[in-house]
This record gives C-alpha cells, sequence and structure tokens, in this order.
DNA sequence: ACAAATTTAGACAGCCTTGTCCAATTCGTC
DNA sequence: GACGAATTGGACAAGGCTGTCTAAATTTGT
C-alpha cells in the first residue's frame, strides 16, 4: 500500500489530530523518514490525499455518468443499472467513503481545499447528470419541469435506503445497493416518467 | 453556556482527538478543574456530549412527528409545511447538525453508544413516520406501495437540495428549507399522491 | 561491480495534552 | 455574618507526537 493510500485510511479511521505518522508509515509499510522525505509534513500530506481522492473520485464519476442511458431500450431497467454503478463504483467504493468523511470532518478547517473539490465534484455531477436528464426528457422518455432538480432528486432517492449505512461509515452490500436503487428508481419513474401503460400504474416496489 | 454545550462544540469543530480540555473550559467559561470535577475525564464528558444530543434530537423529532397531518386540508401544503418543521426542528438545527457530525466522525470508535442512538433514533422515526404515511394512503390520499420506503424516499426527497450543504457542516437559509421541501414534495406527490385533475399532471418546479 | 541515491532505525529536543494535587477564593444558604 | 461546598488558578508529572538529525544499510542505475 502506497503512503497516501495508508495515509487516507488512517486520517479517516482516527481524524486528523488523532491519525498519528508513526502509524501511517506502519500501514504502508516503510520508515517514518520516508513519510517526511516524500510529503514534508502533516498537513502537506493530508492534502495529498485529499487531492488524490477528489482526483480518482471525480474521474470515476465522470467516466460512470458517460455510461448514461441515452438511448434506453429498457428505460427502468437501464435507470437501475446505471444507479447501481453509480453507487459501486463512485458513492460507495473506498474512494466516494473516505473522501466524504474527510470533508466531513475537516472541511471547515480547510475550506479551499474543499471549494475546489465542491466545483469539480458536485458542481459539475449534477451540471452533467442533469443534463442527460433532459436529453432523455427532449427525447419523450420522461416528462421533467425543471433536470437540476430531476438530477438531485434521482441521486436522492436511489440512495434513500443506503443513508443509514454511510452515516456510520459502512459499505451497504450489493443486495441493499440493488434494492434501494430499483425502489429509488420506480419512484423516480412514477413522477417523471411518461406514462406508457394507464393501467398499470403502480408497480410492486422491491420488499423492504 | 454549559459545560455540555461547550464540549459539543468542540468537539465538533476540532474532532474528538483535536479538542483539548483547556478550550472548551475556556469556551464554557469555567476552569478546567470544574470539568474535571463534573465529568471525570474527556472520554465520559464525550459520552454525556453524545447522549445529551441524542435525547434532545429524539425528542425533537417525536414532536414534529406528532405533528404529521393526519387529515390534510390541502396535502400538498400541509407535507411541506411538515417537512420544513422537520428540517427547521431536527436536521438542521444545532443538535442535529452535532449529532450527525458526531456520529460519522466517531461512530465506529464507539459502537454501542451509536448503535443505542440508531435504535432510538432513525429506526423508530422510520417506523413513526411510516405509520403516518400509512394512514394516509389507508384514509385515500396517497398511493403507497411500501410505507416504509415511502418514509425513506420521503425524507430523502425533501431533503434533496441540502446534501449538499450538510456535507460541509453549514446551515441552509430559510428559503433553501422551502424550496427543498417544495420541491421534494411535488415530486412525492406526483409518484405517490392520487391525481386529482388527471390534466395538470405535472405542476412546475419552484425555479432551482 | 561500483557509485549514487534512497531507505532505515534510532535517538533526540521541543511542544502539547491529560489528569492530579493543593491552597486560596468565591458562592450559596442558613 | 458565618460556615460548608464549590470553583479557581497554578503547578506538576507522565506520556505522546512532531519534525530533525545521523550513521548505517539497502536499493538502483550503469
Amino acid at each position: 500500500m502506497s503512503v497516501v493510500d495508508a495515509a487516507a485510511s488512517v486520517f479517516c479511521r482516527e481524524g486528523y489530530a488523532g491519525a498519528n505518522i508513526d502509524l501511517i508509515a506502519a500501514e504502508a509499510g516503510v520508515s517514518r523518514q520516508t513519510v517526511y522525505n516524500h510529503h514534508g509534513d502533516k498537513e502537506k500530506l493530508f492534502v495529498a490525499v485529499v487531492r488524490d481522492l477528489t482526483e480518482r473520485c471525480n474521474a470515476g464519476i465522470f467516466a460512470t455518468i458517460a455510461s448514461f442511458p441515452d438511448q434506453p431500450a429498457e428505460l427502468e431497467a437501464d435507470l437501475i443499472a446505471f444507479a447501481v454503478r453509480m453507487n459501486r463504483n463512485c458513492i460507495c467504493n473506498r474512494d466516494g467513503r473516505f473522501l466524504r468523511k474527510l470533508i466531513q470532518a475537516e472541511g471547515e478547517r480547510y475550506p479551499e481545499l474543499f471549494a475546489e473539490w465542491r466545483e469539480q465534484g458536485p458542481g459539475r455531477t449534477w451540471s452533467a447528470l442533469a443534463a442527460r436528464f433532459a436529453r432523455l426528457a427532449f427525447a419523450g422518455h420522461l416528462s421533467i419541469g425543471d433536470p437540476d432538480v430531476a438530477a438531485r432528486q434521482f441521486l436522492a432517492l436511489v440512495n434513500a435506503e443506503l443513508q443509514i449505512t454511510f452515516v456510520l461509515g459502512g459499505m451497504p452490500t450489493e443486495e441493499e445497493v440493488l434494492r434501494s436503487a430499483t425502489n429509488g428508481v420506480r419512484t423516480f419513474l412514477n413522477a417523471f416518467g411518461r406514462k406508457k401503460s394507464p393501467a398499470g400504474k403502480q408497480a410492486a416496489l422491491v420488499h423492504a
């Protein structure tokens, strides 16, 4: 494990103040001196960790958004699959959980560092996702008032059942991710979908 | 300011390891010795803080759920008002933000302490809220598959636009809370509401 | 195989924090 | 006003952590 990876792990587990360099060095399998040689001091190391996580998370998010279903064969199934990818590869994975925790714990202490993340991460994520939803609406697959609102609500819905796991820093199972995505997408389509068969208006939700 | 209140503030701002007793004592306007006299040591003080916050938050949440609109005159307006109360009095206020931050930062280090919170807080909250939604559905005001899923999705939707503020520990303005609640409730009712006038199927969302 | 660069272990000073002790002072109550 | 309880400020030891330094060992490039 690289030094930054070990540092990310320890900073997340112990908090900035509680993390000590000896532990990071041990976890990385190097000597303490090497940590100082590479990164100068604790604060610089922390900044390097956050930049690394931010970069990897953003890359993952945009790669996933690129797989958004523009010409959906099965809209519901495609959106569920997209939501699962988003959660699996961006929100619930190691980098996503670590970055979220570091932002929440230390965000107020490093405003400029996390402002940078906020602009390049969530800001652009929501825009990009909103554009995809607008395209679906334009093509007649959805009936959306404000694409930005729809994008935020989509993310909120497909994560609705995972919040309690996130708040404790846990990793939801594959099954929980799928269930939350399925229930979320069905509600999303009930609200924004073009009703194809007015008869089956309320599909039964996956059992909770 | 009482010692526990000052301690809550400092623990949240600096993290458990970064909080020092001198600062807490200064912020509370007492001497360090008094802090030790009252609470024994740092860990006991931390536990007292979390218990205090948990108790107050739960009380606020259940008081707010008691104001859920069972016989709604105007379903949309009543649900929006309820969502605003929930956010104002439970999620966004001082206690709510502090408790959330402490759980996220230190939850893994005190499993038993926060398991207690989880059972008595979110667990009971969701049950109680689901029961209220089930009652609305039974009375014919909503068309709901699984009340538990609906309750979680309701909370997710009315908070959808506040996530970014929460993640940075900020306090959303009254206007942001209202807008998020309005957009969330409208989408919720589009998905779960009994369509009264099939013509006006899509109410325009508040501008984002 | 050799030279340069990197890594390592350990010691070290300086600083901060926790928790205790104690004498002096203030406060609440009768 | 007087007495007991609580609070205060300060000193203190013990321990932990950061960041530096050095000499030896190891790796790397050629």
